[in-house]
DNA sequence: CTAAAATATACCAATTATAAACCAATTTTA
DNA sequence: TAAAATTGGTTTATAATTGGTATATTTTAG
């Protein structure tokens, strides 16, 4: 694979360097190329290459040996905020798959008339909001907050507003314009009003089904949508 | 992907660069193009763009460095554990109850051999530990965070991994001098090895319920430990 | 038509990139 | 073991690029 990329500036050959290192290009511990030799690769001047691997070696990622070469460090995988911001759509569901039922089912145990009014609230709006999908999505994310702060849980609680964090941004609004479609809202307003329903007659076990078919309709349509998209 | 857009203004510019730093396109700290570039790329007077980004500079997005470039200051999110740092033990408990079974589900789905065999031989060490009560609990919490590691869901092994760092913190310890009972490592021995039995048989089911019986002890000798202390 | 916005151009100052040469440490070779 | 080659570390001067600014013209919107 040959390098003659035409990249200009140390913060790009940083960032490709980065790149190749992250995407498993290079080994632990290994050599990369001199940096002579990656002055010719990347078709820049050495003193680049030298700054774009000292930004590297600040970040952790690489080691400078005078005499011997530079060496990829990669110490684990840390895995930050950063990092999951970049999850994958079908990741998500899998989490809310583990989360979300046993959410309701303490729910259940916990939630106040407060709650439910709060809950009945934003279901209301969800049913009224039409077409607008991002309002929609904007509601269904509070609303699946609110089942969280139902439980008193604040390290459920927390979660889940990480979770939605990323959910809030990202690329996922184009996934929303593929899967949030009339029909399909129409069927999570009477999902999430089965939700309600059985966490407001303090049905544990109904509520937790009630929601992982709601979630099962969601990961269908994206499936579906992703499916759709490459075929 | 070509950016010959037909964008007229400078605020529809800056929206426009605004949506492709909020949608990831550029990574953190990375420099975007020039203004002469940029200007190319939108097909519009080098000013245009200079305004956008002055604009997109006072909303805290961009840093305009003279002679350098336009830097992308995309806040880091900071995950603030705060919230989540002082939780009490038994919230710890629910929502290891809500993770951690359906891990045991998708664990079952994804691990192979290499996973099993890391996790034998955590048994393994945990089994041999005897009296060691700190050396078994950090045993347990690298035993749980494989689990989550095995899903290969990187939301969920952010979301364990963040949890367990909370139970590495000192109140935890006093817990721990309490609930860890040589019978009690006895008894989390033969459940931790259940759970690895159902995973190698590739039972979700037997697995999550397994698991369960697991934090259902857990919750027992913890609700016993605090009623002793406070009676 | 008028005023505001966008364009096109030129120039300045700061920063960065380049190229070459030389040093010191390490590795390879004889 | 010793010499040779390679590697990172540093300095220097020069060239190229970049943001900052000003001006005049053209286009657009009211």
């Amino acid at each position: 694979m040959k390098h003659d990329e035409k990249i200009n500036g140390a913060p790009e050959v940083a960032a490709e360097i980065k790149r190749q290192i992250l995407a498993g290009t290079y080994a632990n511990q290994e050599r990369l190329a001199s940096e002579r030799k990656l002055s010719e690769q990347f078709s820049c001047a050495r003193g680049t290459i030298r700054q774009a691997l000292i930004q590297l070696e600040k970040q952790g990622l690489v080691q400078i040996k005078p005499g011997s070469g530079s060496y990829v460090t990669r110490p684990e995988k840390t895995l930050d905020m950063s990092e999951i911001d970049q999850a994958r759509p079908l990741e998500l569901i899998d989490a809310r798959f583990a989360l979300e039922p046993h959410i309701c089912r303490l729910a259940v145990l916990q939630a106040t008339g407060r709650d439910l009014d709060k809950a009945d609230a934003l279901l209301r709006e969800m049913e009224a909001c039409g077409s607008d999908m991002e309002k929609f999505a904007t509601l269904d994310t509070a609303f699946h907050v609110l089942l969280a702060e139902t439980t008193e849980n604040s390290i459920l609680i927390w979660v889940v507003r990480q979770i939605n964090s990323v959910r809030a941004q990202k690329q996922w609004e184009r996934m929303r314009a593929l899967t949030l479609t009339p029909p399909m809202v129409a069927q999570y307003n009477l999902q999430h009003r089965a939700i309600f329903d059985a966490i407001s007659a303090r049905h544990p076990e109904q509520a937790a089904e009630a929601m992982k078919r709601h979630l099962d309709a969601a990961r269908s349509s994206l499936t579906q949508a992703v499916s759709d998209g490459t075929s």
